[in-house]
RNA sequence: GGGCGGUUAGCUCAGCUGGUUAGAGCGCCUGCCUUACAAGCAGGAGGUCGCAGGUUCGAGUCCUGCACUGCCCA
């Protein structure tokens, strides 16, 4: 069957297909191992839980990026034999969800308080099986190689299960407790929120200073405040006992201007000197810091805002008013009764809600908090002593700086969407019950006026626990110990807090005294491992991608690229090269794309290269396949399969230098890409099978065989080459896949004409080095071969010599191994120089126009056209000065005793070398220069 | 205020543990529709590696200071 492939790659509907293809096959689908019998040896496992996207979340470019390193990985592994588990799975975003819902209910005219809890929940549910997937089927498109037969959603009822389990026993250690403290309030989402949630901002402001009348004084007490309206629930001044400056005020009070109440001046070191006045107010109810302080001196707490930030009955006649109308209301108050002495211009750190902008509220509120300290410990351990890595790994120190400093994390979310805290309130007793299910009567009174705590637990709280609840605990699987810990966590910077902090603390605490089944541990490498509590192995946290002006994209700026738009324009494949291609660990991508149009052209030049290889394929050898594939490696159903396979190319026969010389750089690509993946270095894998295959294969190799394959050429040498070809490009395309996994399908399987031996090409053998088919001899002549070539060219070139002429050139070689070299190969000389005739000669040449030099040979193109001689010598004058600095420097180098004595043998041997190749072309330059002179 | 990064070609970026001649893509210039590919081919120009010191036989790479710039935390 011949091949009809369309002249430009057109990967839309290629790509589509293969997406559905590889879901429809279930290929990525993991069944859990059995145990291994005796004498069998265990697979290597990879697992990789796919970080949850919001299900109310649309994909972006962090998306892409994370996925495509993620499927990297995931395809590498699974085509090296290991069993690999890819889990995705979404989270349900309590707030972002809720307010999604809300808003589509605001359209309606409706409002969730007046729906009612229950109904208001069908809704969203309602809402999530309609749009929840929408994030997941753009995934497909991208060709993620996850299993889709164990797709997770945060709120499934054994995830939900597992999370009441999780806070019951975490009740009962003591390590969650509730209490009422002061909690980063958003008056908007009507819930209090985690310090993380909060984004901190510094914006121009405004610091008032007020004066307090001290009782039974004529002096007041001017304070400093960027919030004045929290005055009225000012319950104290705090100064500092070292203030000289208020000494003589201690024990006294004063009147709280407008609101008229006595208030203490306190001691305190909240107060310092050297700030403004160097005496503070103090609001317990509305400022952390002055709870804290609060408690020390016993002060009572006077809230003055509700849920929505405005002022109640406590604020007195402001009552009504909205924190920023009191404002203005108190300052122009204070202003009228003298009471405001200043007004300055002062940046003020604001706080905002995450999900939704607003300013977020102080505020004084009950609330459950897990007590961190004692898991921050292990999370803290796990880290240290490397039994979890990060990489890059000044991410280790800023994990570890954080959880040296952590505080206690609210878990309370006021919110009906999410896990329902499983603690019943006891309308008669007030006993708080903790409990897996609902309870029907009090144990404490036996009463049945149970009412269930009606906040939900942070989303966090949740997917915290998902490295070990996907797998299936509380129960103790098959799955947990065979995939857990998981092997590797892929992420962003921006949620190794809130997620990846979290993941480690529980699953230290939860998972502690956990093993992995042995046989799988060592199989899969770990041996040294200790601790299999841990979540995963390693951490890799990946870069920002950013716009082309190296801007965060962002909605407001309006500077968001959306993927699929650039997918449906330069194609998958492209996109997810461009994203490996730049992602060098550490570095944030400014994502271009020119540089992804540079890649479509890549993917572009593939997909001539293989037109080319079954032009001659149809012509010379149809029933051509590819050799030596070893049997269902990469499959992924129970154990059986061997990751044992032939390293190198298989079935490859090296006749000619060009052969022996492309064996050889497939290998050493092979071998660089390999070791890049293993540390997640994928810019330098992208880019050594890009110069692979374009640089390489398509340049050189397949314009050297070319003769070869000519119809002029005998039968048996054309098939040989053909067969060469296929399997060359047969290991190229695995070597690929990983990476642009569609067009390499694609062409994978059209090698076999419809019939492959596998169902995908995923499932093939990657690539392995062989170092017996590197060789360094082939590389030498080569690019002396190259060299040689290319100066035919660029001589060409600069003698304006017609395209379409061939010209007669000379060649001195003094070495007779080159000069057999050149001789041999003389064929691809004339055909890629576009030469009439190689002659050799017996002298140097070195000083003819239209010469050039290099340490091996010189070579000469015979045409009349005279040179421009001034331009020649002007560039032979600029090559021979680099030539003297290069000359003179090693010069220095080598006679410098210190350098011969210290720098290691290779070092110097390649220096005297290049001496030695220095001098022999400052000296034809220079005759050069002089016979140019003469003319 | 604390911490972490960045500064290399016109643009966007590589350059790992210091070691021979600092690379790529895009852009630019010149010439080509050479029967796989004009999304291509061939050739070319373009860099005092932010600045100043220091360590070293040797520094784009390590150290110190400075300048500019970005991010995170409080």
């Amino acid at each position: 069957m011949p091949h009809e492939l369309p002249k430009a790659y057109e990967p839309g509907a290629i790509e589509k297909r293969w997406a559905e293809y590889w879901i429809a096959e279930k290929l990525f689908h993991v069944e859990t191992p059995a145990p291994s019998r005796p004498g069998e040896a265990a697979r290597p496992v990879f697992t990789l839980l796919l970080p949850p996207p919001n299900v109310t979340g649309r994909l972006h470019m962090g998306h892409m990026l994370n996925q495509t390193q993620m499927d990297i990985l995931v395809r590498w592994h699974r085509m090296r034999g290991f069993i690999t588990l890819w889990l995705p799975g979404t989270d349900h975003a309590g707030i972002a969800t809720q307010m999604m819902v809300e808003r589509q209910l605001a359209k309606e005219g409706k409002k969730r308080r007046e729906m009612g809890r229950e109904k208001f929940i069908e809704r969203v549910w309602e809402w999530k099986r309609e749009y929840g997937g929408a994030i997941l089927d753009q995934m497909k498109r991208l060709g993620a190689s996850v299993d889709w037969g164990r797709e997770y959603f945060t709120m499934d009822e054994n995830l939900s299960r597992a999370v009441r389990e999780v806070f019951v026993r975490l009740y009962e250690q003591g390590l969650i407790y509730r209490g009422k403290y002061i909690v980063n309030w958003c008056p908007r989402c009507e819930t209090a929120i985690s310090d993380l949630e909060v984004k901190h901002e510094d914006v121009p402001g405004k610091l008032w200073e007020i004066r307090y009348p001290v009782i039974g004084s004529s002096e007041s007490i001017t304070v400093a405040t960027t919030r004045p309206e929290t005055m009225l629930g000012d319950t104290a001044v705090a100064v500092n006992a070292a203030d000289e400056r208020y000494t003589h005020l201690h024990g006294k009070k004063v009147l709280l201007p407008l609101m008229q109440r006595q208030i203490p001046i306190i001691l305190d070191e909240i107060a310092k000197p050297e700030f403004g006045t160097g005496a503070v107010k103090i609001t317990p109810a509305h400022d952390p810091n002055d709870f804290e302080a609060g408690k020390r001196h016993n002060l009572e707490q006077i809230d003055i805002m509700d849920l929505h930030a405005k002022m109640n009955e406590n604020a007195g006649p402001y009552k009504g008013l909205d924190r920023y109308e009191a404002r203005t209301a108190v300052l122009a108050d204070l202003q009228e009764q003298g009471f405001l002495v200043a007004e300055k211009d002062y940046t003020v750190p604001l706080g905002k809600c995450d999900r939704c902008g607003t300013v977020v509220e102080p505020r004084l509120s009950e609330q459950w908090f897990v007590k961190i300290e004692p898991l921050a410990k292990k999370a803290i351990r796990a880290v240290e002593s490397g039994e979890i890595t990060i990489v890059p790994d000044n991410y280790k120190q800023i994990y570890l700086n954080w959880m040296y400093n952590i505080h206690d994390w609210t878990i309370s979310r006021q919110l009906w969407w999410g896990h329902r805290i499983p603690v019943w309130h006891c309308g008669d007793c007030n006993e708080v019950i903790v409990a897996r299910e609902a309870p029907t009567s009090c144990p404490k009174c036996g009463g049945a006026k149970l009412e269930q705590d009606t906040d939900v637990l942070d989303t966090w709280f949740s997917s915290g626990l998902l490295p070990f609840t996907t797998l299936g605990w509380p129960e103790k699987t098959r799955d947990l110990e065979v995939f857990y810990p998981t092997t590797l966590l892929i992420t962003a910077y921006e949620i190794l807090f809130f997620w990846v902090a979290r993941m480690i603390m529980f699953g230290c605490h939860f998972m502690e005294g956990h093993q992995q089944d042995p046989a799988i541990k060592k199989a899969s490498g770990w041996e040294d491992k200790k601790d299999d509590s841990v979540p995963f192995r390693n951490v890799y946290i990946h870069a920002l991608v950013r716009d082309a002006e190296r801007q965060k994209m962002s909605k407001t700026k309006g500077n968001v690229l959306d993927p699929l738009d650039i997918i449906e324009r330069f194609g998958t494949d492209a996109t997810r090269f461009t994203l490996a291609a730049m992602a060098a660990p550490g570095t944030d991508i400014a994502f271009s794309e020119s540089r992804t149009d540079g890649y479509r052209a890549f993917a572009n030049k593939i997909w001539n290269a293989a037109r080319f290889m079954f032009m001659n394929v149809d012509r010379i050898a149809p029933d051509l396949r590819p050799a030596g594939l070893p049997p269902k490696v990469g499959t992924n159903v129970g154990a059986g399969a061997s990751p044992a396979q032939p390293a190198g190319i298989a079935g490859f026969d090296a006749r000619t230098l060009e052969d022996r010389w492309i064996l050889s750089r497939f290998n050493r690509a092979t071998r660089d890409v390999n070791d890049s993946i293993e540390t997640y270095r994928f810019h330098e894998a992208a880019n050594r099978i890009y110069d692979f295959f374009w640089g390489d294969f398509c340049d050189w190799y397949l314009e050297l065989i070319k003769p070869r394959l000519a119809e002029t050429a005998d039968a048996e040498t054309a098939r040989a080459a053909c067969a060469n070809l296929v399997n060359l490009f047969d290991a190229a395309l695995r070597l690929l896949h990983p990476v642009m996994p569609f067009i390499t399908e694609e062409i994978w399987h059209a090698m076999y004409t419809g019939t492959p031996p596998l169902k995908s090409i995923a499932l093939a053998a990657y690539p392995s080095a062989d170092d017996a088919q590197i060789d360094l001899a082939a590389e030498t002549h080569m690019s002396i071969l190259q060299d040689l070539i290319v100066s035919v060219r660029n001589l060409r070139a600069e003698l304006k010599v017609e395209p379409k002429v061939k010209v007669p050139i000379d060649v001195f070689a003094h070495e007779p191994e080159i000069r057999k070299l050149l001789d041999e190969n003389r064929g691809a000389v004339e055909r890629l120089g576009n030469v009439d005739r190689l002659n050799f000669v017996e002298g140097s040449l070195a000083k003819f126009p239209g010469a050039r030099s290099t340490a091996r040979f010189d070579v000469h193109v015979v045409y009349e056209k005279k040179v421009d001689v001034a331009a020649e010598r002007e560039r032979l004058q600029k090559e021979l000065e680099k030539i003297e600095k290069d000359f003179a420097s090693g010069q220095r180098q080598l006679a410098n005793e210190q350098f011969l004595a210290k720098a290691p043998a290779k070092v110097v041997d390649g220096l005297r070398t290049r001496a030695e190749e220095l001098k022999v072309m400052r000296q034809k330059t220079e005759a050069k220069i002089k016979e140019m002179s003469g003319v």
